[in-house]
DNA sequence: CAGTAGATGCTAGTTTTTTAGCATTCAACC
DNA sequence: GGTTGAATGCTAAAAAACTAGCATCTACTG
């Protein structure tokens, strides 16, 4: 069993390790400012102490402030996400989870992009992935 | 402001209801069965009915015992997760995104899986996409 | 047509999550 | 050096989630 951040996050918990995904660190007040429906200051700081416990989240000191940073890497908790709506969405499949992204209405993709993204799949072929 | 399935789901609930987007639909004890670390009988009984009340599933009646089928369907609800997942692991990045999917470990994909993709793609560009 | 297996309805208790408030500390500025 | 603004540490309480148990109903079986 992997050693730490095995316990499982809670809704505020969530939202809160999301917006620091997304950001990739942030302090408490960053926090604050990103959450949709947002507690108070303290509360966030009770949560980020919690994470910290549970092992998701280390902070740096920055003056007289914290800047939280998780614990795994977003390279990894992205992989795992993948890999869960994956299993969850996709029946597993790569192919539909492909197709889902490029049908996405919200997003226009410029040729240049699927021209990478074309190439990205001819290097597959080729390294006979 | 959509009508219904505005609340946040909790832990147990977020399970429950990947439980029954994997399998399409699910009576209490088809989902007990699929949980990771199960509670009893009685508790999941008294999620979904929870998750009714929420609006997020909806039951049948097979005979004796109710069915439960997401009100929200599946292909709507993979969206509305990709979206998610792009915003808050990949920048909002469709090219980024495939990268990582072509990328994880696990999958191996066939040649044939790869030709359709490439096939995809040649697609969206044709579209002017 | 009584008994049984398996389902639901409901209620109540425990645990976890979520929240806020107050005391304290630290660094900068006048 | 004292004051002030902004941060943290800690504690306690309210709210939500999670859980289990018991009563009840329903369909099948012998």
């Amino acid at each position: 069993m992997s050693k730490e951040t095995n316990t499982q996050l809670s809704r505020r918990e969530r939202e809160i390790m999301d917006v620091i995904y997304r950001s990739g660190r942030a302090t408490a007040a960053e926090v604050l400012d990103q959450l949709a429906d947002p507690p108070s200051y303290s509360t966030v700081r009770a949560l980020l102490r919690v994470l910290e416990e549970k092992g998701h989240l280390r902070h740096e000191e920055d003056g007289p402030r914290y800047v939280f940073v998780p614990t795994v890497p977003r390279e990894r908790a992205r992989q795992s996400a993948l890999r869960q709506l994956l299993h969850t969405f996709f029946d597993g499949s790569t192919e539909q989870a492909v197709a889902a992204l490029l049908d996405l209405s919200s997003t226009r993709l410029s040729d240049a992009e699927l021209a990478r993204l074309s190439q990205l799949i001819a290097d597959a072929r080729r390294e006979g992935r």
